[in-house]
DNA sequence: CGGATGCGTGCATACGATTGCATGCATTTC
DNA sequence: GAAATGCATGCAATCGTATGCACGCATCCG
């Protein structure tokens, strides 16, 4: 049977009623005999068991999942939001979310946000109109009343990355950056020697602004001067690390190291410095943060405070199935994935 | 008014009925005022407009698409199957179709197959459950049947990443890679004068034997023999180039150059080859295939074909939306998007 | 032998939206 | 003034599935 919609043959698609009706079975019964599972567990005879089986073989039936949702709320999809899917730290984060999504059955919508509050706020309202079981977020300006908002308006169970996500209900993964940043630190210090660091940071996101604060804490307190043009600005992105180890470079009195929010802009530093003929370390140094897979294979190799994201989407993802399954009821849970310091020829 | 479910408290979700309540008009008059774009385009009265709007701005309201989706077969979501999220070259991909969807007001769900046909038949399965209007696949093993069920079965507009897919109905993005491939053993012989050349493939793939006949031809045309342990297997990851490499730097005669069927691969070349004490270019050159960002980076400076995977997802992107828009209504059609040989320091 | 039990199945409704059709009222037309 | 028109709205069916409830029949027990 054709209907047409939009000048294209549309397929009338196989429901239950069809293979209700071949199995002669109403269609409760075929229901009851494809989710034997589900709450209402009634005996149904082996024979119609097998009958039905028969012919949701014979035609190909699968469920559909929409109406399935609709029905049951319950709709086996959860939703992550990142910064940027282009950037390689959010690379096996998102990969080892998926993998445990698909271990439970479940898909995953994913959308970017590029660290844009406006965008993140538009995927918090598409999580009110699609609604999914579960939502993994990564957020640089939610605040407590759009998660909250969240909350109150969608059954989802709700977890971050990131420790300034202050609701009582989301379950956070966070890297302690703040003290591994001051410990690196004092480490380009004393290990090293530096005494001129300067800093590219994101002052819009809280994790910049953490960063920052940790770093000018460190400096202050071996008793360093921070001058003001050793604060760059950057957005996370190669280019704009690039743009700021340029203005440093071009100082008249050049930082001796550099220390970069994240190792994108690491990269962009160890690109301008190529370029305008310095030499890393010897001239200046950079450190970044990430440890992306790059990092270790770069000219010179990246040294860098290693995250690892692919334990925190995996610690993501099992404290949301937590919440999804009912395993977990309880206020917000807290997990620490630490970071370390990786040594390597940037610094 | 609250339900439970699984131990906690599920909201009642707001919906058309309570605007209607509220605004003293019917449900389906709310619905006309939020979809005036509709079919039944029926003129409503400018009060009632403003009242409902009022309404549906004191309520919050969000139109349910779960419900829209079942009523109206149209679900705002398109599908995206590729091998490895992780895998960068499929970042700027992704990334692409993403932003285009989303200019369209489309979700993204994304599946990863890791080359593997039972994870990229599962995909299509899923498909058929869950409905979307439109699918992106980057395949290696599926068939004309399995793509030609999913086109019977399921009202997606699909396309295609690669020429092997030869489904009358799909859009197909392709590379030459070829015809690139032939050229670069070519330049690898007649300008870098190399006679011993390996080649690291994935012979269970459609691309990876693509690639390696052209290569033997191109070897054969100029009558230079391919033994048989000069021809590698891998699967396309860093470890799998890393063993192959490992395999011919411990031959009797070590090959001059090799040409790895991706840039991942070509990484672990590099990594071993440092590793074990061989100097690139000087005693093996080493050329890869698809210009992953860090390719320019590395040390030394990967040279490698050049795909451009962002334009083959905003092609895909676009013509996929063609077809759901119903824009385009033909037969499938052909988008090369065409490969380059970037020289740089490693061949 | 009659009533209670339990097993297997079907009927009907609900999930939240879209949409064809009917309806009521005001206005126009001859 | 009656019939015809048109505008604004409501009623009710529908999408495909899940599930509370009722019902028929066989078995069991006193």
């Amino acid at each position: 049977m054709l209907k047409v919609r939009n000048g294209r043959p549309a397929r009338t698609p196989i429901t239950m009623r069809d293979v209700a009706r071949l199995a002669q079975v109403s269609q409760s019964t075929v229901s009851r005999v494809l989710s034997p599972s589900n709450a209402t567990s009634v005996p149904i005879s082996p024979e119609t068991v097998q009958r039905v089986y028969a012919v949701v073989e014979q035609l190909g039936y699968h469920p559909n999942l929409t109406a399935r949702s609709l029905r049951g709320q319950k709709t086996h999809m959860i939703a992550m939001m990142i910064a940027d899917i282009s950037n390689p730290y959010y690379q096996f984060m998102v990969r080892k979310v998926q993998d445990v999504a698909q271990r439970h059955h479940y898909d995953v919508l994913i959308v970017n946000s590029d660290h844009r509050y406006e965008a993140e706020q538009h995927f918090m309202d598409g999580i009110i109109r699609r609604p999914v079981d579960g939502v993994i977020i990564c957020p640089y300006h939610l605040n407590y009343n759009d998660i909250d908002k969240l909350i109150e308006r969608s059954n989802a169970a709700v977890v971050a990355l990131g420790q300034h996500v202050n609701h009582p209900q989301v379950d956070r993964v966070f890297a302690d950056d703040d003290k591994v940043t001051c410990e690196t630190t004092h480490w380009l210090i004393q290990q090293r020697h530096h005494q001129r660091i300067a800093f590219i940071g994101v002052p819009d996101t809280d994790v910049g602004r953490r960063r920052a604060g940790a770093f000018k804490r460190a400096m202050h307190e071996a008793s360093l001067p921070v001058p003001a043009e050793y604060e760059q600005v950057g957005d996370f992105t190669i280019e704009s690390g690039e743009r700021a180890m340029r203005a440093l470079l071009s100082l008249k009195q050049t930082p001796t190291a550099v220390f970069a929010c994240n190792d994108l802009m690491a990269v962009g530093c160890l690109v301008a410095a190529e370029d305008m003929g310095f030499h890393v370390p010897a001239d200046v140094a950079v450190v970044g943060f990430d440890n992306i897979p790059e990092a270790s294979r770069m000219c010179p190799k990246l040294t860098t405070v290693a995250q690892y994201p692919s334990e925190m989407g995996e610690k993501l993802a099992e404290a949301l199935f937590a919440r999804i399954e009912g395993t977990e009821v309880g206020p917000g849970r807290l997990f620490e994935v630490p970071c370390k310091l990786i040594v390597r020829e940037s610094a």
